[in-house]
DNA sequence: CAAGTGCGGC
DNA sequence: GATGCGCCGCACTTGA
C-alpha cells in the first residue's frame, strides 16, 4: 500500500475554525471554538483520508527569514485575538493525545515546514495531502500532492490536483508563485504589481509563463499603463515572487518516520474531551455523557433453586444465547429483573426447574424481552413454549425508527441516553475468531443488565409507540407475527437431498465443459470468477470494447456481457458459466451446507426488524431468493418437498399487490377501474401510455408498459427506467411523463407524498409503519432524489408488507381453528408457501385466498393466485 | 476481515 | 447540471 502523509497548516486551520464558529466556551470559561473546529477537522481527516503519516505544522517566531527580504512582510496584520491565543496550548495537547506529530521551527512558517516535508515524502513515493486555508500552498500541488483548501465553514474543502488548478486558473502549480508575484497578497502584505489583479496576472502568465518572462517581454504587452506599471515595479514583482515562494529545504529536524500516525490514546482523549466539554465528540466515542451516567449498581442473585416468589409481577427477561443462529437453542442462561430483585439462572438449573418452565409457559405471567422470536425459538428447540410476552424492545425500537441501529440492547439503550448502563454483545463476547463465552460472573452481569434495560425502557418506548399511533401495529401485528414466524422457522422446509445431489452433479459436469471451452476461446487459463482477470481477458487480450467501468476496473456484469455477445463467442459461454456457477455455489452447495442432517430440513431465520420498508428478510439460508425466472434455476425448487409422504406444497401469491396498493393510496380513478374490472394492467397501461386500442398493443409496448409499472412501484428515475429498457434517458423520461399524464391520480399522489413527507419528516404505510426521510431537504441532488423516490416507494412497498403480514396472522389462526394439519412454511414478500396433507388441499384452496384477499379492505379488490404440487417447483 | 463486484428474489 | 433505478442476502475475489 502506498503510504499517505497528511500535512496540516495548524495556524491557518485554527484561524479558520476560530472565525467560522461562534465563540463557544466550556464550563470553566475557556474558549473552545477553535479547538472544537480543529477537532472536527482532525476527526474528519482521520476518517476520510486514513493517513499512515500525519503532521501539523505551526508558525513560530515573530520574524522569519522573509522579513530580511522585506521588513514589512505580514505587516499591518491584526494581532491574534487573545480568545484564540489561549486555545493554542489546548490544540497542541489535543494533537499529542491524538498521537499526531506536530512541529514548529523558529523563524520559519508552517508553509516552509509543509513544503519541505511534502518534497521529502514525494521522493519516498508517499501520497501527500495538505490541508490549509491558505491558497499560497497551491504551489505544492503535484501528481503526488493534493492541496485541500477549506471553504466557508470548516468541514468543506476544495481539493486541488494539478488538473483542478489548470481547470480553475489555467496555469500550472509552479506558476502560482508567479501569480502572487504579479498580483501580490494583501493578507501577507506582499505588494505585487499595483493595478494587477488575478485576472490580469493569469492572462499575462498564460501568455508568457513566468514573472521573469513577463518582465522581459514588456514591449510586447498591450496598453500603455500596463507597460508603465510593470516597468516601474520590476523589482517589487521579483521580490514578491520570492516572498511567496515556499522553502522546500528548510532545516527541519523531524524525519518522515517520526510523523507516522499510530492512533490515539482513548483514555486521555476522553479526559480531554470531558475537560473541554465536548459532548458530541464523546458520543462519537460511545462515551455516556448524560448527568445520570453513573453506572447503576446491579448485584444479581445467582439462583440455583427457582421459587415462585422470584417470579412475581412484570418481569424483564433475557434468554441469553451464544450463537448468532438461535436454532439448536444453545442457551447460556437467563436474566430476570422483577419489581425489586434481579436474578441470573444458568441454563441447566432453569430448564430443569419445573417452577421456572411453568412460568415461561404461562400466558398470564407477563414478560418483557428483547427479540421475542429469538427467545421463543431457542426455547422451542428445548421443548418449552414461551408465552405471555407483552413487550419486545427490539420490535418497538424498530417500529419507532427502522433506520436506527437495534443490533443489541446496548444499541437501543443508547438511543435513550442509557448507553453507559449496558455493554454491547460484541464487547462481551468478542468477534470473529476471538468470540468466546466470558466467565459466569461477567455473563450473569451482562445478562441481567440487559434485562434491566428492557425493564427501564419499556414505558418510554410504549409512550413513543402511542405518540406515533403505532400501538396497534405493535400489539396486534408485529408482536403476534414474531411468534408465527418462529413457528415457521422451527417447522423448517424439507429438502430432497438426492435431487439436490443429482442436480449438483449434472451442473458440475456442465460447468467443467464451459470452463474448458472458455479457456480454449481465451487461449489461456484464468479464474473466470474474478472480474479483474476476466476483464483483462475480454478487454485487453481479446480487444472487446469495455462498455462500462467500475470503481476498480472494467465492468463485466451481465448487462455489459449481453451487449458484447455478438462480438465474440466466448461471451455467451461466460454468461452461461456464470448462471450455472451461481446455481452451483449459492443454491446447491449453499443449501447443502445449512441442511439439518437428522431431518433433511432447512431452518431459515426471518429478520423482522431489518428492512426500511417493513418487509421481512431471510437468512441462513435466504429462502426468499430461490430462482424462478430462468427455467434452469427454477429446477432448484424441485428439491423443496413436503416433510411427509402424501403431502403437497401449496403456494398462494398476490397478483399485482403493489399496483393495487398504489391505486388505493393514490385513489386514481383509472387505476381503480382497471383493477375493479380485473384488466391486464400492463396492457391497460400500454393503451394509456401509447394511446392505442387494446388490439393495437404490441408485445413490445406491453413490455415497456410493464417496466414503467415496475418503475412506478419502485420510485422511478428516468435513469433507472432507461437501464431496464435499454433506451435513452430522454425516452425513459417521456414514458414516465406520459404515464403520469394518463394516471392523474398517481401524478398527484407522487407530488403530494413528497410535499407531505418534507413537512412531516417521514412517510407512513396503511398500518402506520413509519420511515424518516431527513434527506428530502438535502442540498445534495443525489441524496435528495433518492429520498424522493423512497418517499414514493415506501408507502407502497410497506403497505403491501403490512397486508401480507396481517394475512399471515389470520391464516395461522384459521389453520388452528379449523384444526388443519397444514403448515405455513415461508413468506416471499407477496406469496405464502404451505405444506399440507393432500386431503386438505381442497380446503386450503378456498381458505387461503379468501383470508389473503380480505386481510385489509382497499378501494380495489385484492387478487390471489394459487397452485399446488409434489414440490415447490410444481406448485405453479 | 472488509470492501467490491455480481446476481438470485420480489 | 449533477447521477443513478426500490427492498434484500450470499458467494467470490482481492488486498489488507
Amino acid at each position: 500500500m502506498t503510504k499517505k502523509l497528511v500535512l496540516v497548516d495548524g495556524n491557518s486551520i485554527a484561524y479558520r475554525a476560530f472565525f467560522a464558529l461562534p465563540l463557544l466556551s466550556n464550563d470553566k470559561g475557556i474558549h473552545t471554538n477553535a479547538i472544537y473546529g480543529f477537532t472536527t477537522i482532525l476527526t474528519r481527516i482521520l476518517e476520510e483520508e486514513k493517513p499512515t503519516h500525519m503532521l501539523v505544522a505551526f508558525d513560530a517566531g515573530k520574524t522569519t527569514f522573509r522579513h530580511k527580504t522585506f521588513t514589512e512582510y505580514k505587516g499591518g496584520r491584526q494581532k491574534t485575538p487573545p480568545e484564540l491565543s489561549e486555545q493554542f496550548s489546548f490544540i497542541r495537547e489535543l494533537l499529542d493525545v491524538y498521537g499526531i506529530s506536530r512541529y514548529e521551527l523558529t523563524n520559519y512558517e508552517a508553509d516552509d515546514i509543509i513544503g519541505t516535508l511534502s518534497l521529502t515524502a514525494e521522493k519516498e513515493d508517499f501520497e501527500v495531502k495538505v490541508i490549509t486555508g491558505d491558497k499560497d500552498l497551491l504551489q505544492l500541488v503535484s501528481p503526488k500532492t493534493t492541496v485541500a483548501i477549506t471553504k466557508k465553514g470548516i468541514t468543506e474543502v476544495d481539493a486541488f490536483t494539478p488538473e483542478k488548478i489548470d481547470e480553475t486558473y489555467g496555469i500550472s502549480s509552479n506558476q502560482i508563485i508567479d501569480m502572487k508575484g504579479l498580483m501580490g497578497d494583501k493578507s501577507d502584505n506582499i505588494p505585487g504589481v499595483e493595478g494587477i489583479g488575478e485576472k490580469t496576472a493569469l492572462k499575462l502568465l498564460k501568455e508568457f509563463g513566468s514573472v521573469e518572462e513577463v518582465l522581459n517581454s514588456i514591449d510586447q504587452i498591450s496598453g500603455k499603463k500596463m507597460k508603465e506599471r510593470l516597468e516601474e515595479n520590476k523589482e517589487t514583482a521579483l521580490m514578491s515572487k520570492e516572498l511567496a515562494t515556499i522553502m522546500r529545504d528548510s532545516p527541519i529536524e523531524i524525519s518522515l518516520a517520526e510523523t507516522e500516525y499510530k492512533g490515539y490514546d482513548e483514555e486521555k482523549l476522553i479526559a480531554l474531551y470531558k475537560e473541554l466539554g465536548f459532548k458530541s465528540m464523546l458520543e462519537k466515542l460511545d462515551v455516556e455523557v448524560s448527568e445520570s451516567a453513573e453506572l447503576q449498581e446491579i448485584h444479581p442473585t445467582v439462583l440455583k433453586d427457582v421459587k415462585e416468589e422470584h417470579l412475581e409481577g412484570n418481569v424483564a427477561l433475557t434468554v441469553e444465547l451464544f450463537d448468532e443462529n438461535y436454532h439448536h437453542g444453545d442457551i447460556l442462561g437467563f436474566g430476570l429483573v422483577g419489581e425489586k430483585e434481579s436474578y441470573y439462572i444458568d441454563r441447566d438449573t432453569a430448564l430443569q426447574s419445573e417452577v421456572f418452565v411453568k412460568w415461561l409457559e404461562d400466558e398470564s405471567k407477563k414478560k418483557a424481552v428483547f427479540d421475542i422470536k429469538r427467545a421463543a425459538v431457542a426455547l422451542k428447540w428445548n421443548h418449552v413454549e414461551l408465552r405471555g410476552v407483552d413487550f419486545d424492545l427490539l420490535i418497538a425500537a424498530y417500529l419507532i425508527d427502522p433506520a436506527q441501529s437495534h443490533e443489541d440492547v446496548a444499541a437501543v439503550a443508547k438511543l435513550k441516553g442509557y448507553g453507559g448502563q449496558v455493554q454491547g454483545d460484541e464487547e462481551v463476547y468478542g468477534k470473529g475468531a476471538k468470540r468466546a463465552v466470558p466467565n459466569e460472573e461477567s455473563l450473569a452481569e451482562h445478562t441481567v443488565r440487559k434485562a434491566f434495560m428492557i425493564k427501564t425502557l419499556k414505558e418510554p418506548f410504549l409512550k413513543d409507540l402511542e405518540e406515533n399511533n403505532q400501538l396497534s401495529l405493535f400489539n396486534d401485528l408485529e408482536m403476534p407475527l414474531a411468534l408465527v414466524l418462529g413457528e415457521m422457522e422451527v417447522q423448517g422446509v424439507h429438502m430432497d437431498m438426492n435431487r439436490l445431489e443429482e442436480m449438483g452433479k449434472e451442473i458440475g459436469e456442465r460447468l467443467s465443459e464451459y470452463e474448458k471451452n472458455i479457456y480454449a476461446l481465451a487461449g489461456e487459463e484464468f479464474n473466470i470468477n474474478s472480474p479483474k482477470q476476466l476483464g483483462v481477458v475480454l478487454f485487453e487480450n481479446l480487444g472487446l470494447p469495455p462498455i462500462k467501468k467500475t470503481k476498480t476496473g472494467y465492468s463485466t456484469s451481465a448487462d455489459v456481457l449481453e451487449k458484447l455477445a455478438s462480438k465474440h463467442e466466448i461471451v455467451s459461454e461466460i454468461l452461461q458459466y456464470r448462471q450455472l456457477g451461481k446455481l452451483q455455489s449459492t443454491y446447491i452447495e449453499g443449501l447443502k451446507k445449512v441442511v439439518y442432517k437428522e431431518t433433511d430440513k432447512v431452518h431459515t431465520r426471518f429478520n423482522q426488524t431489518l428492512t426500511q420498508t417493513g418487509r421481512l428478510s431471510s437468512t441462513d439460508p435466504n429462502l426468499q431468493n430461490i430462482p424462478i425466472r430462468l427455467e434452469e434455476g427454477k429446477k432448484i425448487r424441485q428439491a423443496f418437498v413436503p416433510s411427509h409422504e402424501g403431502w403437497m406444497i401449496f403456494a398462494a401469491d398476490y397478483s399485482q399487490i403493489e399496483l393495487r396498493v398504489l391505486a388505493h393510496i393514490a385513489q386514481d380513478k383509472k387505476l381503480i377501474n382497471a383493477f375493479k374490472h380485473d384488466l391486464d394492467i400492463h396492457t391497460q397501461t400500454a393503451m394509456d401510455v401509447f394511446k392505442v386500442e387494446r388490439d393495437e398493443v404490441t408485445d413490445n409496448m406491453r413490455r415497456h408498459a410493464k417496466a414503467v409499472n415496475f418503475g412506478i412501484v419502485y420510485g422511478i428515475s428516468d435513469y433507472g427506467l432507461s437501464q431496464s429498457l435499454n433506451i435513452s434517458r430522454k425516452e425513459a423520461q417521456k414514458f414516465i411523463d406520459r404515464y403520469l399524464e394518463s394516471f392523474p391520480g398517481v401524478q398527484a399522489y407522487m407530488n403530494n407524498i413528497i410535499q407531505d413527507a418534507k413537512e412531516a419528516g417521514y412517510v407512513t404505510t396503511l398500518l402506520h409503519r413509519r420511515r424518516y426521510l431527513p434527506e428530502l431537504t438535502s442540498r445534495n441532488f443525489n441524496l435528495r432524489s433518492f429520498a424522493e423516490r423512497t418517499a414514493m416507494n415506501t408507502p407502497i412497498q410497506g403497505s403491501a408488507a403490512d397486508i401480507i403480514k396481517k394475512a399471515m396472522l389470520e391464516v395461522q389462526k384459521r389453520l388452528k381453528e379449523e384444526e388443519l394439519e397444514a403448515k405455513l412454511l415461508l413468506q416471499v414478500h407477496d406469496e405464502l408457501i404451505f405444506e399440507a396433507p393432500t386431503s386438505e388441499i381442497e380446503k386450503l384452496q378456498k381458505l387461503v385466498p379468501e383470508v389473503m384477499e380480505h386481510a385489509i379492505e382497499l378501494s380495489v379488490p385484492l387478487k390471489v393466485d394459487h397452485a399446488y404440487g409434489e414440490t415447490w417447483f410444481d406448485a405453479k
